[in-house]
DNA sequence: GTTGTGAGAGAACGATCGTTCTCGTATGAT
DNA sequence: ATCATACGAGAACGATCGTTCTCTCACAAC
């Protein structure tokens, strides 16, 4: 039988982000094989390790796609539901509520990651604790641009508030947690200038 | 060689779940083997099994030992840190502070085991979400008894900023998600009465 | 046309691990 | 004392999976 037409290397580099992404995400990083990699991704066998040499640098690989797009979706969603004048910081919450209706919904894919890391590895747990830096600063900027008076805790807090809501509504598979959550917020920014 | 002494069944049966406790939630359930556990436990593989007829089921006897455990010790810290009279809710934190500081901390072994569980596990999510409603409802009663004019967020809200922090403070390595909930924890039990 | 290179298909290998089986022995009943 | 049972020790089995290897063919260069 002849082989397969050759994917484009780039092509074939995208392909195999995406089909890490969406296996990866829903059934957990020791739940999938590289075998299930290769055929969602259309690629063979011998091309997945010559672009990742192992599956540790393919989770490397698919956790720094994903803290780029992740961030991109999230910065844009809390942009447009602040679009109308909502706090920004409130907004936050509003794009976690688009993000939970998302089929297959998992909650965050780094606390998943690093969840199921036995012992330590040094490099996931790196890009876990830098993505959720990313996300702690993308808030305080909100916050400083919003509410420069707010006290210097109202921003971590929120970002407190974000991971947590996004594990409980995993956990508990609806939006209780993000409402109750997004009142705290809208709460807080409205009570806790210059205290 | 001789046979080392059997142990009797209901401390073997401690035994296991103790090492069952330190192994799963130091190293992640895939990554620990049920020979470690025997190891640890100090029992024969064939009594292991004989208690816990499968690696799924001696994982749902850990959660729910720990669960037990777990919560009585939480409930307990609360009561020690509000016994100066701090309020309870916010006294929850100075909890989390002490758990934080414990050799090995590794957040919350619940969300660290489903985020772990490759496709579905009913068993083990329906106890995990189990355990969550647990920690969310004795928040809810410590609020209805010190807070009685708060807003029904008020709870949920901060059963939300407990587990936020709980994950980043995993994340980060240090106090400060925990600091920064205390204070808006503070803050809303001091503002939100009556809103 | 020949030849060399790169890659697809998928078998194979080695390690790990959950689970079961075998064997030998200690213990308790008769 | 004999025998049956229970159980510890640990080998063995089977499945899974990360990784590599082999075999083959397409295609480009000369």
């Amino acid at each position: 039988m002849s082989p397969a037409s050759t994917i484009a290397p780039d092509a074939a580099s995208r392909a195999i982000l995406d089909a890490a992404d969406r296996l990866f995400y829903e059934r957990g990083i020791a739940g999938v094989g590289m075998d299930e990699i290769r055929d969602a991704a259309g690629v063979s066998l011998r091309r997945l390790y010559s672009v990742h040499p192992s599956k540790r640098d393919l989770v490397s690989a698919w956790l720094n796609d994903r803290h780029t797009r992740w961030m991109g979706w999230f910065t844009d969603a809390v942009d447009r539901h602040a679009a109308d004048g909502t706090d920004a910081l409130v907004a936050t919450f509003d794009a976690l509520d688009d993000w939970v209706d998302t089929p297959g919904y998992r909650g965050c894919a780094f606390l998943n990651s690093i969840a199921e890391t036995s012992e330590i590895d040094d490099e996931h747990r790196a890009i876990v604790a830098a993505h959720k830096r990313s996300l702690v600063e993308h808030v305080s900027m909100l916050a400083m641009r919003d509410h420069p008076g707010a006290p210097s805790w109202l921003a971590p807090a929120i970002a407190v508030l974000i991971d947590g809501a996004i594990v409980q509504t995993a956990v508990f598979g609806d939006h209780a947690p993000i409402t109750a959550a997004r009142s705290a917020a809208l709460h807080l920014t409205r009570t806790s200038e210059h205290s």
